[in-house]
DNA sequence: ATTTGCATTAACCATTTGGTTAAATTTTTT
DNA sequence: AAAAAATTTAACCAAATGGTTAATGCAAAT
């Protein structure tokens, strides 16, 4: 009985591994067998085809980005203690799963209408739409200064995610080694915060 | 004659489209042939190989996204100008082709290593080092808040990239429709660079 | 101890996929 | 016009890949 959940948890781990680093059409059901430790057929005995295990672990890491989102939107935090802590939270997250952003964003670029209906279930409008309040209300106030706040919760999800996203590609142009680029991630949390607050700043 | 130089265009045009949207693992030598109108034989017998096909494109793409980002630092300007180029220059491209970023940060992400030596060639050094003299020129005369120069960089390409590459989960996640995001995009050039020249105000 | 039912495996299967070959067609050269 | 060279295709091949099956192992229930 713990067998079964044991070995379903070691399929799900390895095939998290495989399909965050290699995408949908990248990963081998083998290669997933393989750093399960397991025989091919217990994969499908398990999750039945590829597609439903990418499946399970696909809303899996979506649930835990947006979760994230989420979290960092709520809260009764004045706004610039929750800009702070979304910028925080985020970039933390993502120092340790440095894959799930290009991840998700892949399998939906590939195909997000195979996801649509499944992905409602997951929505931040409210977390959203109360951070889009206070932005605008701050704004009315004159207490900081007026961008569209769309633009602007883009901006701060910009800044945050991106640099882990393009990773290989900056490194590549910038010949920035490793123990570099770990050094200036170190600073980023700041770094953005700082640029976030002095654009807003009146 | 003219043949081969039209053939050989009909086979990378549709090498491309294929490999942009799907990526290399995704992509389907099949596919490309159909695309392309002719037999699959015939890939072979001007490319040889999926891999050497593959590298044609990615090497045009990959030079295509470069180019941009050193015409968009080099030349003779003020930094002011100089970001308002790089940027509406930059987003510009991206409207035409918000496949590029993506595909080119996947492919470097799957493989680095594999491209390493081949991409030195495309290097931004002296471009980039022109600009980050600027900046800090302007930082040390007081004209512009004090950043770390890679960061507002990193700032600068994060603002201007990332929501081509998000499209797909931001429209998931918002529920924006394609319309709707057509509009908030019309305005992104004036919001990003309101953005950075405020957050560099000092 | 035997049966029962779930977990696991080895071997196998069908399809897909990148790639090849030999022949046919077209173009270029002589 | 004939020969030679280049281009294009149909048919084929071998390996990879997702998936299945039938047998085996094994723990709990009888």
């Amino acid at each position: 009985m713990s067998e079964k959940q044991d070995t379903e948890l070691i399929i799900k781990e390895a095939a998290r591994d495989i399909f965050l680093k290699k995408g949908y059409a990248g990963a081998r059901m083998q290669d997933i067998a393989d750093k399960a430790g397991i025989n091919k057929a217990l994969l499908h005995y398990y999750f039945r085809s590829k597609e439903k295990l990418f499946d399970v672990i696909f809303f899996e890491q979506f649930g835990k980005l947006i979760g994230q989102v989420k979290e960092g939107l709520r809260g009764d935090m004045n706004l610039h203690d929750k800009i702070e802590f979304f910028v925080d939270k985020y970039i933390g997250l993502l120092e340790q799963s440095p894959y799930l952003p290009l991840f998700v964003i892949n399998e939906l670029s590939r195909d997000s209408e195979r996801f649509i209906d499944k992905l409602k279930s997951f929505e931040v409008y409210p977390e959203a739409a109360s951070m889009i309040g206070m932005m605008m209300q701050e704004m009315e106030k004159g207490a900081i200064k007026k961008y569209h706040p769309f633009h602007l919760l883009m901006n701060i999800m910009s800044l945050s995610v991106f640099p882990f996203i393009a990773k290989p590609m900056i490194m590549t142009i910038t010949q920035v080694k490793d123990e570099d680029w770990k050094e200036l991630m170190a600073d980023r949390k700041e770094q953005v915060k700082a640029f976030i607050f002095n654009a807003l700043e009146i």
